[in-house]
Formats: C-alpha cells, sequence, structure tokens
DNA sequence: TTTGCCGTTTACGTCCACGTCAACTATTTT
DNA sequence: AAAATAGTTGACGTGGACGTAAACGGCAAA
C-alpha cells in the first residue's frame, strides 16, 4: 500500500531540532517529565506523525521551566507568565497588566535575593565556626603529642 | 482535688516565650503548620501542661523554616541540616562531615544566585521592551490626533 | 453557667509534580 | 524473523506540604 506518510524524508525544514529523548537526556529530566510539561501547555512542540518535535525555542523554553523550577516557581505560574508573553504585542491594556505582573516577580526575586544573602553569610559563618572548631582540636591532639613523648 | 499541675503562675522563668497562635500570626501561616513542622522535627517546644511554649530559640527557627522554603529546601533537608547542627559539637568525623554538608548547601546556593540573576537580567529586558512598545504607542496615539486636528 | 476563644490530638482530604507500569507502534540492529 | 531501541497514550500510584473537619479541654468575660 502506498501510505503517503512519510514520516522521516522532511530533513528539518528549518534549524536545529530535538527528539524528546535527547532534551531528557540533555537537561537530566525524564521524558515523563517533559511530556507532562506539555500537557500542563508549557511546551507545545510541533508532530511528525505521532513522535513530537522540538525546536530551539521549545528547547529554550525548557531551560527557563527548569530555571524557573529552581528558584521555586510553580508550573502554573511560568504557564501563566509564558501566556502573558505571548499575547502581550498588542493592546495597551495587556501590556500595562504584563508590566504590572513583571514587577510582581521581580518583588519575589528581590525578595529571594535577601534570602539568598542572608543564608549564604549564616553558612560561612558556620562553616568558619566549624574550621576553628577542628583547628583546635588539631592544636589539643598536637599538645597531648608532644606532651606524651 | 489539689492538683498539682500549676498551668500559668511561672511567669516565664527565662527570656521571651510565644504561643503557637502568636507564632502563627506573626509569620502569616497556620497553626496546623507549626504543629507540622515539629511533626517532621523541625521543631521542638516545651509544654506548659499540654500546651506548646515556644522560646526565642524555636522562633529563630521557626524563621529559618520559612526562609529555607522560600529558597526551595524541603523539610526534610532542614530537619537534617538543624540535626546536624545540634550534634556537631564534638567529634572531628561530625564535624568534618557537617563542614561537606555545608559545602554542598554552598553549591546550590551559588546556583541558585545564578539562576537568580539570569532570571533578573531576562525580566529588566521584557520590562523595558513592554515599556518601549508602550511609549512608541502613545507616540503613534498623539500623532493621530495630531493629524486628525 | 454558658459562650467564646485558644489550644490539643487524630484522621482523612487535597494539590502539585512527577514516577511507574501497561499496552501499543515504528524503526533499527542482529 | 526476532530482539532491541525510542516513541506514544492512558491510568494509577506517590511523596511532600499542608488544609479541613471532628471532638475534646481549659479559662475568661458576659
Amino acid at each position: 500500500m502506498s501510505t503517503s506518510t512519510k514520516p522521516q524524508p522532511e530533513q528539518e525544514p528549518g534549524g536545529t531540532t530535538y527528539t524528546i529523548g535527547e532534551l531528557a537526556r540533555e537537561f537530566d529530566i525524564t521524558t515523563r517529565t517533559i511530556r507532562f510539561y506539555e500537557d500542563q501547555g508549557l511546551l507545545s512542540p510541533t508532530r511528525v506523525g505521532s513522535r513530537r518535535l522540538y525546536r530551539r525555542r521549545d528547547r529554550a523554553r525548557l531551560k527557563l521551566i527548569l530555571r524557573g523550577k529552581r528558584l521555586g516557581f510553580t508550573l502554573a505560574e511560568m504557564r501563566e507568565a509564558f501566556d502573558l508573553y505571548d499575547e502581550a504585542h498588542g493592546e495597551a491594556q495587556q501590556l500595562r497588566y504584563y508590566l504590572s505582573v513583571l514587577d510582581e516577580k521581580r518583588q519575589h526575586l528581590l525578595q529571594q535575593r535577601d534570602d539568598l544573602e542572608a543564608t549564604m553569610r549564616e553558612l560561612e559563618q558556620s562553616y568558619a565556626h566549624c574550621q576553628q572548631l577542628l583547628e583546635q582540636q588539631e592544636r589539643e591532639r598536637n599538645g597531648a603529642q608532644r606532651i606524651a613523648s
């Protein structure tokens, strides 16, 4: 039967593309995770037959998603942000709203930066204190050794 | 019956203390949340009868917990960190392990700082671009007005 | 005394972010 | 032809971080 489906021949009409497995390996996540992100409306790869095909844009979004996760954003939050970004290329109303949302995010990030710096300071303190204790112990051991000899 | 339970009279034997409700209000969380943290081994307030009594130390820990949460640490992680901190006042073995853990955390925070700065930069870019679009629209509106008049 | 108000434990429910099969298809390798 | 490899869609399970009653105790003001 002369099936008209020609899955392979098209040699990437424009730019680099990726399979789901490639992306999974590159970012050290499972394919399940990537499909889940699509389910939640965060990714929308094109299809070649039934297979998903990811372009540079999709890969960039995935990067953003993972970074967002490391910063504690929820998938829903990021979905909103992406949707806004995509639809904010016109009416002033939309643009103004988008600006306000960006400002919120900025506040969030500023708070987080403070948290991060405070935590970093305390961590360094603990570190230094811990080292002091160790050095003191070493000195005590040395002292004991000198006495014993 | 002369019950020997004297819940109130002891006027705070040392330093400030807090009830669970006070802390909940102060940090804008529910009492359920605070009890949950205790369940997970993150807090261990003393008791007056059956009531929980929180001291400055407990309050400080709660602050740490909430900050940790904002930075994406899990409760289990923080529990471990606290346990380590509490028990790392002796053997060199423990101290060395503690140092290594602190180093891990530091790596985490550094990664997060990079993520944060990158996100902040992109956010500012979006912000600026968005403002440009708005200003351009204003100019267009003004132009149209001048023509119409 | 009764009515709030704050506190307690126990237990089940929920939302999020996936993990884990299962059953199937399509291609490539042996 | 058989096996290995990569992909697909369900559907159910899970762990973390609480929410949400339910049922009770203790105390202070009305």
